[in-house]
RNA sequence: GCGCCCGUAGCUCAGCUGGAUAGAGCGUCUGGCUACGAACCAGAAGGUCGGGAGUUCGAAUCUCUCCGGGCGCACCA
């Protein structure tokens, strides 16, 4: 509602300034700091003051007496040194909104250009963590701006089941557990085999870290994986898949679902990387290294960011990026390329895929597979543009896969590729404490330590979810003792996740978020309970307008209340605190 | 060494492409539950926006520099 206006007035003052002083000026907006002083205000004055060489206000003055009416606008005044603040037709803005109210969301049609998001990606070898839980909610939260908007939304949360965080994980219940494949598939049926996986995987880790000679261990792990054959190569499948339904199934907790989970296993089965090898040796974006450290790798080459000083032999070997090992391998940077040039449909290949599972809402998820795959499959793939929901430490990997997409021309997908950064989530030394962790003294006096799988250290997402259920049962328990039992539940799970997603939103992508159990578990200021807590009071303000006027509803009201009445209640000064709770209301979009 | 991010109230954080007296929440202090749900509301105290210089009519915001902190820069993923 607020945002046609905004941009009416920003046009009209161009298209003035354009017939009335012969200047091509770029109008800026914004909301001024008081509403006594209007709902938009432009100080283009001050630019155009010195381009005419008059004084800011005199131009105002003359602006704001000659403009004449702009729809939505009621007046136009001036302020201060030179502002011009607009003053918007209140009841005319309240019939807009009222009869739009809820409507605002755009349904995508099937033609519209599709985006695709990927986001989660766990390692599927233990169970997800807070850190894992930032970016999926962030991931969802976009997801649903963008379907909000009109866009059409393909989710993917790629599974890397062959990398050496599944083989160690393997080694642990080969060599520590002693485990056949037989029993280790039992176990991945029991509740929880994502918890018995993070015990275990944080001591494999220390028992590879004891010995190095234990590393050999590890590689006969990966090879016996990549050949695909025998117990070890069940066990990942085995492993994988069952950390896969754990990982979506604490998800589902929060209303995180996906469209795909695309599996490294068919990026390898089915030769990706050598079709994109093969076109990278033809664009010549990649080359040999014949001489120095690099020798006999493929190595790509990062778009020089400096300007003059090119012909650095030293510099050159430095900025180059390894693609393909001097053993012939593929490192995961080559796998991701391949991966980009799939997602934007210009690979040449395509994976097959059959169904995982059926959400509870009818939605399918789909997963890749090597061979045969289901016909009902719904194209994936061949997105418009894609986002990676990725921590922030990834930038220089994925800035190499843009770079490989502009080596091979793919300009236009290069720029359409967008890296959606954000920061880790870390623990606060006292939270770390808390939870038992054994700290260095050099971690201890650090403003924060790093969640670590690896480490076996870091708050795990589902003991975080049984924290706020539980907390938020017991309020609602003390508050609402006559509701039913299972209804107090799903009013306690909602809190919960409405909390936690709050939480882990309200802060900017850029900002480390220290963990804290004390704000992440609190209900109170500002939280999602308190935003939750307002709608369920409004809705029960319009539920017993209703029970008193059965016909009631705010669109027939905008129709029905006669302007006057409109006018009298949103004038100033009584009608302000109203008015600027519409205005926000009517900023929705916008916003 | 190079690159990216961060430094704003006691604490945790917002401040959009530079714009009018720098905002929230928590904590502290004063009030308010037989009124529409107190997971709330009304109000108070609290800030040389890390330091310095520059650009500008105007800088928390842009540039440079210094200080302090974090993360990257593997023939790991």
């Amino acid at each position: 509602m607020y945002q046609p206006i905004e941009k009416r007035v920003r046009e009209a003052i161009a298209a003035f300034i354009r017939a009335k002083y012969d200047v091509e000026i770029n109008v800026v907006t914004e909301r001024p700091p008081k509403i006594e002083m209007g709902e938009i205000a432009s100080p283009v004055c001050f630019e155009l003051a010195k381009r005419l060489k008059r004084p800011p206000r005199q131009i105002a003055q003359e602006i704001a007496a000659t403009i004449g009416k702009i729809n939505g606008v009621e007046r136009i005044e001036i302020a201060g040194a030179g502002y011009l603040n607009a003053y918007l037709d209140r009841s005319a803005f309240f019939r807009d909104a009222a009869s739009s109210a809820g409507r605002e969301a755009i349904r995508a049609s099937a033609e519209s250009p599709k985006a695709i998001v990927e986001h989660t990606n766990i390692n599927p070898n233990k169970a997800a963590h807070i850190g894992h839980l930032r970016n999926a909610v962030l991931g969802d939260a976009f997801v649903r701006l963008l379907r909000y908007t009109g866009r059409r939304v393909e989710v993917q949360n790629y599974i890397d089941n062959t990398g050496v965080q599944v083989a160690d994980v393997v080694l642990g219940f080969v060599h520590l557990e002693k485990k056949t494949a037989t029993e280790v598939r039992a176990l991945a049926a029991q509740p929880q085999f994502d918890y018995l996986c993070w015990d275990l995987y944080a001591r494999i880790t220390h028992f590879l870290e004891e010995d190095k000679a234990r590393l050999e261990l590890r590689g006969e792990i990966i090879k016996a994986i990549e050949h695909g054959s025998g117990d070890a190569a069940e066990m990942a499948e085995i492993v994988s898949t069952a950390i896969v339904r754990c990982h979506l199934k604490t998800m589902s907790r929060l209303e995180i679902e996906y469209d795909l989970l695309p599996r490294e296993s068919e990026i390898l089965h089915l030769k990706f990387w050598d079709a994109a090898f093969q076109m990278l040796k033809e664009r010549a974006a990649i080359h040999k290294a014949a001489t120095g450290k690099n020798a006999g790798c493929w190595v790509m080459r990062l778009p020089p960011e400096k300007d003059a000083s090119e012909s650095d032999e030293p510099d050159d070997e430095a900025d180059a990026k390894i693609i393909v090992r001097s053993n012939g391998t593929v490192t995961y940077v080559g796998k991701d390329i391949a991966y980009q040039l799939w997602k934007f449909g210009l690979l040449g290949k395509d994976f097959y895929y059959e169904p995982f599972l059926t959400y509870s809402d009818g939605r399918k998820l789909w997963v890749t597979c090597s061979e045969g795959g289901s016909p009902d499959a719904p194209p994936f793939g061949r997105g418009q543009e894609v986002f990676n929901v990725i921590d922030s430490r990834q930038a220089y990997p994925q800035q190499v896969v843009v770079a490989g997409l502009r080596a091979l021309g793919f300009n236009s997908e290069a720029d359409r590729s967008v890296h959606f950064s954000y920061e880790m989530v870390a623990l606060t030394p006292r939270c770390a404490a808390e939870m038992g962790y054994q700290l260095s003294e050099e971690e201890a006096k650090k403003p924060y330590v790093e969640v670590s799988g690896r480490k076996g250290q870091g708050v795990k997402a589902d003991d975080l979810l049984d924290q706020l259920e539980e907390r938020a049962r017991a309020e609602v328990d003390s508050r609402h003792p006559e509701i039913p039992d299972a209804e107090r539940g799903a009013i306690g799970h909602a809190i919960a996740i409405g909390s936690l997603r709050y939480f882990l939103l309200k802060f900017t992508r850029g900002t480390i978020i220290a963990f804290d159990f004390k704000d992440a578990l609190s209900f109170e200021g500002e939280t999602g309970p308190y935003v939750q807590y307002a709608v369920v009071r409004a809705r029960n303000i319009f539920r017993k307008v209703s029970e008193q006027e059965p016909q009631f509803s705010l669109g027939h009201l905008a129709e029905t209340a006669d302007a006057k009445t409109a006018q009298r209640l949103l004038t100033a000064p009584e009608g302000n605190d109203l008015w600027e709770l519409l205005l926000l209301a009517g900023s929705l979009g916008a916003q």
